[in-house]
DNA sequence: TCCCAACTATTACGCGACTGAATTATTCTT
DNA sequence: AAGAATAATTCAGTCGCGTAATAGTTGGGA
């Protein structure tokens, strides 16, 4: 007996009937007719000199010997099936991609020297690091120019995707010998003090008044510019007070002669949110790369 | 991309073209020609939208890709094929079959209490006990009319296999008080008593007298008969000796007035050994009986 | 550099294996 | 007993697979 011409196909064929129960069933599941299964089934019979399975009423069962050749079978068949459908698992290592990535000024100054360092094992990566303007972000994410955008907690549509992927704490920077917060800052202190803050906008909430606004409180701001590099520099002569995320803070305030005071503890932590369609979510290359920034958040 | 459409039959051409390193060896390894094997591999090619493998030289040398898709999933191949060829393992617990051996009349009084004790867990199998003449015995196995033959060590083509399956000790029975043996037996006493021989044949060696030939001695045979139950008669009211296996001397001493006698030390015990012919080594209900009748021979 | 051997890829063709439509046979339910 | 559901079989057509032939590629030796 040849055992080596076994069509394989019969075995996906031969699972089918099994799992079914029915050939007609078998069938519709394989999108084929059921006098194809049926024909199948008989090669089946024929190659192994075995009914394989018998009619008991509108059930098809399997006799002893197909059981267990099934049992002895089915992992075999499942293996080979999850390495075809791996085929095009995404592979770092070896594969060229592109991501875009649509990250705010400061992000791009925590998350990419350490993005960067994680990827360094990885030369055939090359990363897009750009600005998006917020009202453009669902759309280029949809379209596919844009695989993740990284900001804070903002209202998007269902189609888009995200996941939380760090808590960034506020601080409050003032310059040395600040005359109101010589006995630490309190809210009220926050709030009597004269602000600076930094938006590309010239109107308009900045993500700290945005977290205010949301426990209906409000200070007093008294300049608005747009980096927070020059923000630094102001507050660092003036009594004006800067209140920016945590890491980016440690960064800019080691060239400046200035102060970091802990907010106040009604100021909540600001979460800085990854988004992505989700019309890509099962792609390897992003699930992995999601992995990545999770990794170094 | 439809994943479920692949023909698994590739994946066997894939496998020996990778193990091969070579689509022209591969082409003889699979029995097909070199274009067909060449055409195998464009359909997976065009199927994972992949090279595979590329020609360097004269070796085609998979990509990294490929690599490790084979090597995802080459166990899955290896237990389908492995299923395959066991589909014919022999059930004894479920499996009709009929073993047919040939027994001596004293090696089935030995043998088939203890076989069928063993069978009683295999209620589909049956057991046939013939006589087989010696020289009909090759032929039948040969045949497949019988499975198997128990004997004393035979001269046998090298078409027939065998194997030991047991040592019978041969033991010497003679009448309470006999003359000869009130100090115990040696070869001497045995050479000079009489004897009684059972054979079915009306001339040449029993059993015993092959073995004995073998050591170039010869002892005095008074009488010789076809059954031990009529010669244990004999013996039990007569001088003559009568030597035997010692298994069955136990069984049909039982009922007689009779001693039984350790055999002079020069005496060998005889070898019982179980006979098959070549052709049917590997099939596995007779590897599998094989083992039974071992386990209690 | 040229020639030859070894090997892969492609083209053309034929046949038989596989599939589906139609039909028959079998089983179950009411 | 009749009808519905399902498996098995027959028949016809198509297309996919394998072969023979040929073109293209690579490497080694003179």
């Amino acid at each position: 007996m040849a055992l080596n011409r076994l069509d394989l196909n019969l075995l996906h064929v031969f699972d089918t009937i099994y799992r079914e129960g029915s050939l007609t069933r078998a069938a519709r599941a394989l999108h084929l007719t059921q006098p194809a299964v049926s024909h199948s089934l008989s090669r089946l019979r024929e190659h192994f000199d075995d009914p394989l399975f018998s009619r008991q009423g509108n059930q098809m069962v399997p006799t002893p010997l197909a059981r267990r050749f099934l049992e002895s079978m089915r992992p075999g068949l499942t293996q080979i099936q999850s390495a075809v459908n791996q085929f095009h698992a995404f592979d770092p290592a070896n594969q060229r991609k592109t991501y875009s990535l649509a990250l705010r000024d400061i992000l791009e100054s925590t998350f990419l020297p350490k993005l960067m360092g994680r990827l360094e094992s990885y030369p055939e990566l090359e990363i897009i690091s750009q600005r998006v303007p917020r009202r453009d972000m669902e759309t280029l994410l949809a379209a596919g120019k844009l695989d993740f955008a990284v900001d804070v907690l903002l209202p998007v549509s269902n189609q888009t995707a995200h996941e939380l992927l760090r808590r960034d704490r506020l601080v409050v920077l003032a310059r040395k010998g600040h005359p109101l917060l010589s006995k630490g800052l309190t809210m009220d202190k926050y709030l009597e003090a004269k602000h600076v803050l930094v938006s590309s906008r010239s109107e308009g909430p900045g993500i700290e008044d945005f977290e205010l606004s949301r426990f209906g409180v409000q200070r007093n701001i008294r300049l608005r510019c747009q980096h927070y590099y020059a923000a630094c520099r102001v507050t660092e002569g003036t009594d004006l007070l800067l209140t920016m995320p945590e890491n980016y803070a440690r960064i800019i305030a080691e060239r400046a002669d200035i102060d970091i005071h802990t907010a106040p503890a009604d100021l909540p932590a600001i979460d800085v949110h990854l988004y992505w369609h989700k019309a890509y979510e099962r792609e390897p290359a992003l699930i992995w790369f999601r992995d990545q920034l999770n990794s170094i958040a």
